[in-house]
DNA sequence: GGTAATGATTGAGC
DNA sequence: GCTCAATCATTACC
């Protein structure tokens, strides 16, 4: 063994910080030649502060040696004196903390968000509320969810990444240190549970870095969601043929454009407002959201209508006159006993007036007994009476005595400034009303 | 850039 | 809870 004459007249190293050495060289342990065994020492000492400087060969060839060499037992005797004294000043650091609230509140977040976790479409909520209220009636909301979830996929792939990445860091290195610490626990006094502090502080490390990881991937996803659904006032315009349906029933329903829940549906399903939603959508909540956005148009459009009706005078004739060619295919295709407005009523309607306008009403109501969602005969009875209405009011034909006029214009508003035909049974009222009085066609 | 149109929001009233 | 009215904020058009 070439390292031991080495390790033997190596240089001396000072022995002022190992007073526990100098005893056990005093009472004669590790031998009698004091002088000999002081340079022993220091020869060892240095050999371990140098290890790391060698080679990995030649390191482990002088680790053997340190093994081996008959000063061992004194300098781990020592060792163990120094350890007894500074384990009491780390004892206490053991305890285990309580889990940490803010570690918890992301663990929370990125649950709910769907970034950690199973993956099962989360975050789809969001994106659909946030592609509802940004697309709107329309067909860009599909793309917009689709690219939200795309972006959230992109964060949840690089959180697992990361994370995968982190762990198994975590791993390597926890398990590099405890082969390490079992290693030195030749030449140095380590317990076992020195080991498992020094793991559950290398734990402590990476999950303060996965911390971050967490810290980072909740602002990315907040970014994204307020990017999404902050941008509710960042309205998108109906697309044409929502707004051609809608105002298609609303001026089809002028004398009473509430359109029931039901009403809302069909029009928001008529409109394509229905969201290419994924089989994990909350569909009621998607729902609403279309709803309001129906309620929200006609709201907007009553009040604009009522506002200024003149403006929208050439618009309503467009419609009304749609919608009267619409239902004169429909009346020479149907029944013309279930529809008394039909266009040929409309036709003989050329001394329409308002007393006539009235027991049309009536009689639609007995016919159909409902309101315009009742039945799609009430519906298109419905239509054809609003229509006849408006197509009446616009003839020039009228003089300003026709009190036609003063149905349409404006439609069904009464002094109050409210549609007259509340939706309520009990606005059905005898049809001796006065003029201007809109007998409810749509009582609902 | 100015302006009209329009979807959304808010607060009050019922 | 719904509607109205006012308003905001954005878009579309010139």
């Amino acid at each position: 063994m070439d390292e031991q004459p080495r390790l033997m007249h190596s240089h001396g190293v000072g022995m002022a910080g190992h007073p526990g050495l100098a005893q056990h060289m005093q009472d004669g342990t590790a031998g009698t030649d004091g002088e000999g065994r002081k340079q022993d020492i220091g020869d060892i000492l240095q050999q371990i502060m140098t290890i790391t400087d060698q080679s990995l060969d030649e390191a482990q060839a002088r680790k053997h040696a340190l093994n081996c060499h008959r000063m061992k037992p004194a300098l781990f005797n020592v060792l163990c004196e120094i350890k007894e004294k500074t384990v009491l000043s780390i004892r206490g650091a053991q305890e285990e903390e309580p889990p940490d609230p803010q570690l918890m509140r992301l663990d929370n977040m990125l649950l709910a968000e769907g970034v950690a976790g199973p993956e099962k479409g989360g975050g789809s909520a969001a994106a659909a509320a946030a592609a509802a209220a940004t697309g709107g009636i329309g067909a860009d909301n599909s793309a917009e969810h689709s690219d939200y979830r795309a972006k959230l996929s992109q964060i949840r792939q690089i959180y697992h990444t990361e994370l995968e990445k982190y762990e198994q860091a975590c791993n390597e290195f926890t398990t590099h240190v405890m082969n390490l610490l079992r290693e030195q626990s030749r030449t140095r006094p380590i317990s076992p549970k020195e080991i498992e502090r020094m793991v559950s502080i290398i734990h402590r490390k990476f999950s303060s870095i996965q911390m971050q990881l967490k810290q980072s991937t909740c602002e990315a996803v907040m970014i994204l969601r307020s990017r999404f659904l902050d941008a509710r006032r960042k309205r998108r315009n109906f697309n044409k043929q929502a707004t051609e349906i809608l105002n298609e029933y609303f001026y089809s329903h002028l004398s009473n454009p509430y359109p029931s829940e039901e009403a809302k549906e069909e029009l928001a399903k008529k409109c394509s407002i229905t969201v290419s939603q994924g089989p994990d959508l909350p569909s009621d909540c998607i729902l609403s959201l279309l709803l309001c956005q129906v309620s929200n148009w006609f709201g907007n459009k009553r009040i604009r209508y009522k506002k200024n009706i003149g403006k929208f005078q050439e618009e309503a004739n467009m419609y009304a006159a749609r919608t009267a060619v619409s239902a004169t295919s429909v009346s020479a295709h149907g029944s013309q006993a279930n529809s008394p407005s039909t266009p040929n009523s409309a036709g003989s309607a050329g001394s329409f007036n308002m007393s006539n306008s009235g027991d049309l009403f009536m009689s639609v109501q007995s016919l159909n007994g409902d309101s315009y969602q009742g039945g799609q005969v009430g519906a298109n009875i419905q239509s054809q009476v609003d229509t006849l209405r408006h197509v009446i009011s616009q003839t020039g034909g009228y003089s300003d005595s026709l009190a036609a006029s003063q149905m349409y214009s404006p439609q069904g508003i009464n002094t109050n400034g409210g549609w007259q035909d509340a939706p309520t049974p009990s606005s059905v009222t005898s049809p001796t009303e006065g003029p201007g009085s809109v007998h409810s066609d749509t009582s609902n």
